[in-house]
DNA sequence: CCCCCGTCTTGATGTTGGTCAATCCGACCG
DNA sequence: CGGTCGGATTGACCAACATCAAGACGGGGG
């Protein structure tokens, strides 16, 4: 209801999904888009419900996850700034497969299929661009299952620390920080272990003089013992 | 070399993806794709290799596996008739990123990346039939994660016991018998246990007389309790 | 008919990683 | 400052599943 202090169209420009449409065009985008300011807990969507958007995440965090009939939940992806989710879901014409909730105070952008199908229509290269996203996320979740099948917690652990959480231009040279952008339980859950063994591999790595744990800050001391280390757990 | 005995544009018609191209169009596709036989064993791509087409199984199967360095290898999917594997891949611009290696005899077709951009770009809605196709997919994949993660070994094999490998139209009725497309031993990795675990559990279950095992053929014996061991065990 | 080879099964034993429960630590708050 | 609360750590114990090593089955070929 406030007048809106942000600047849609040129959000938007700088996604490289929309990155090459006209002034006048991401202006129409713009207007179907809906921007939301939600509280750290708030559900973006949940299971089941149905899906006519998708939604990129301005500022915050966001994880998608599936909760099992225990009550269990298992965390699928994290999604931090400059990142949209529910694309996939989307073009299925299916209800949504797992459940978004903001991790922490989030500012959200959501895009209507609607100015999707008719961007598309109205320019080939823009489905080649969300073929391409889409192809991108499905690399990573193949990655997922390979790393869950083939390697051991140490394992997805050390990658994890490694290669941070998605292929960043983060060279993993000695010294450099990585900051967990949320819980750790949260990261355990994504690297499907208990926080509990996760935070045992963590100072077992700390023990060994790999790391240094301080808070969320995880100092990388090691990279290259750290790499061999895990070709050696294997 | 052979003239060619198989009729590539009305196969394509049948396929969802292709389903309401006009003659002309199916001809022009077809033009561009190989037709290949190839038998048990052999690899039709493998992973860093380049990615110029996607392929569809006309008869046979095809398992997707990655391989890890000790030699040890996970079935990420398995393809059969009328599947089609590889767009998601072509997509990204990038080498391929799992090994494809056919199980039986099999006919393969597989559609060049070029035929398939100027489609796109003739017809939108072909665009948006590829963004469901791929959706469809990425589903199958967040639906493994799911499984992996939440569900014990015996519940994912009651689970694809249930459900067959893909969501087909076979309801759960008493009596009906699931053919093992391929060896036990790939089904397992694809289930992501050992050889050893799968045939126990299969035995427990037999043992419960819940299914019966034939060599291949499971006779399902009773769903319904079969249904509720697996909510039990979890 | 028998042998051989690949697939599957079975048993004994080991290990990774989960569970439960008790602190502990730091942050926020009065 | 003391209290409280959520997240993190730690320890003792345990279970699911892997591993290793024999066999058993079954079918195709000589």
């Amino acid at each position: 209801m406030e007048p809106r202090p942000f600047d849609v169209p040129r959000f938007l420009s700088v996604l490289p999904l929309f990155n090459d449409l006209s002034p006048a065009e991401l202006k129409h985008v713009a207007e179907t888009c809906v921007l939301r300011r939600l509280a750290r807990g708030d559900m973006v969507f949940r299971v089941g419900e149905p899906c006519n958007e998708f939604h990129v995440v301005v500022t915050g965090q966001v994880k998608l996850f599936v909760l099992a009939p225990t009550g269990q939940e298992k965390v699928v992806e994290l999604i931090g700034p400059g990142q949209s989710f529910g694309e996939a879901i989307m073009f299925a014409n299916r209800p949504y497969i797992l459940s978004a909730q903001v991790l922490a105070e989030s500012l959200l952008l959501s895009v209507s299929k609607q100015a999707v199908l008719s961007e598309i229509e109205r320019d080939h290269r823009f489905a080649l661009r969300m073929l391409a996203g889409m192809s991108r996320r499905l690399h990573g979740l193949i990655h997922d299952v390979e790393a869950y099948a083939l390697h051991s917690g140490l394992q997805r652990v050390i990658g994890f620390l490694l290669r941070g959480q998605e292929l960043d231009d983060c060279e993993p040279k000695a010294g450099m920080t990585v900051s967990l952008p949320v819980s750790k339980a949260t990261i355990a859950s994504r690297l499907s272990l208990t926080p509990e063994y996760f935070s045992r591999v963590l100072h077992e790595l700390e023990a060994g003089g790999m790391i240094e744990i301080d808070r969320r800050d995880i100092r990388i001391l090691d990279p290259q013992r750290l790499s061999s280390y895990q070709m050696a757990s294997a």
